[in-house]
DNA sequence: CCTTGAAGCTATAGCCACTAGAGATCCTAT
DNA sequence: ATAGGATCTCTAGTGGCTATAGCTTCAAGG
């Protein structure tokens, strides 16, 4: 049996992220020792090492559960996972694209300026205050900011 | 003079976003009409443009807040403004490595399977489970799930 | 002038996937 | 027995919005 703490050491997820998962039900609720606390079984790290490995792979936890599911049932039906996973990777290959065009425009924007702006007109600002300027149509990327939504 | 419905249909930001970036006090709080609703001259307007344009570049919105100052200095200095883009250039460039590392793991466990797995073997979930059979070190991506944070 | 309906107002709560903190309790090693 | 690390629950905060409720204002038509 383990500690929740072993759980975070075996599974390289953090303690409050362990309770998270388990209170929004995509960990079973486990033992509890006599004072109350979590103990795990090999199962248990077993199927959080999934889901921490699914969500390095970037799916989002509803679709995690969905793979869950799946191998619960009696005849998993390998046709349903990997139409998630090629759903994933369709998105993620969206992602590559829209963020190449950004990469395209930025890339364009900071090297327009070579530091010799007079005051009032810098490249830069004028280039991010005009959508007319861009070569791609680099419009409307859903996942624009995002970066340390889970990140530590 | 612009009412904010004017200002959403001229720049694409939707109304409640218009406010909610002035409650952040990312674009300055407007005259108000006799009857309390907002009224924006072009200056808002050009303003609300170009961090639209800038969140589709994606930038955060503290960097954005940190280009709209620049542009108030008395002398702009290219410098910083070019600074921030290159910072950003470079987030979007290891965010695109990233992603084609889950990419090309993705690729693997999604044509691993051909359907053909019997029960309890399927290759898909197997490979979701098990890190030590990716090819790439697609470790620890930190924007990760992300699509639809801004996306209607 | 009056009505109607769209557009505006404020305030609050919710989204995802966590993270951080307070304050109490438990477990283990000495 | 005690020290101190680990764990417990609960609440609130993050970013960048979005959605709802219940009200008021504005502009056009009659």
């Amino acid at each position: 049996m383990f500690s929740i703490g072993q759980m975070s050491r075996q599974s390289g997820v953090k303690v409050p992220t362990i309770r998270y998962y388990e209170q929004i039900g995509l960990l079973p609720a486990p033992d509890r020792s006599a004072g109350n606390q979590r103990r795990y079984d090999q199962a248990a790290l077993q199927q959080l090492r999934f889901i921490r490995h699914a969500r390095q792979l970037g799916f989002h936890l509803d679709a995690i559960a969905g793979l869950i599911e799946l191998q619960s049932l009696p005849d998993p039906s390998c046709h349903d996972a990997r139409r998630i996973a090629r759903a994933q990777l369709s998105e993620v290959r969206g992602r590559i694209a829209r963020l190449q065009a950004l990469e395209t425009e930025l890339d364009r924007i900071a090297e327009g300026c070579h530091g010799d702006c007079g005051p009032g007109d810098c490249v830069v600002l004028a280039s991010v205050a005009d959508h007319a300027s861009c070569v791609t149509a680099h419009d409307a990327p859903p996942d624009l900011g995002d970066s340390p939504r889970g990140a530590p």
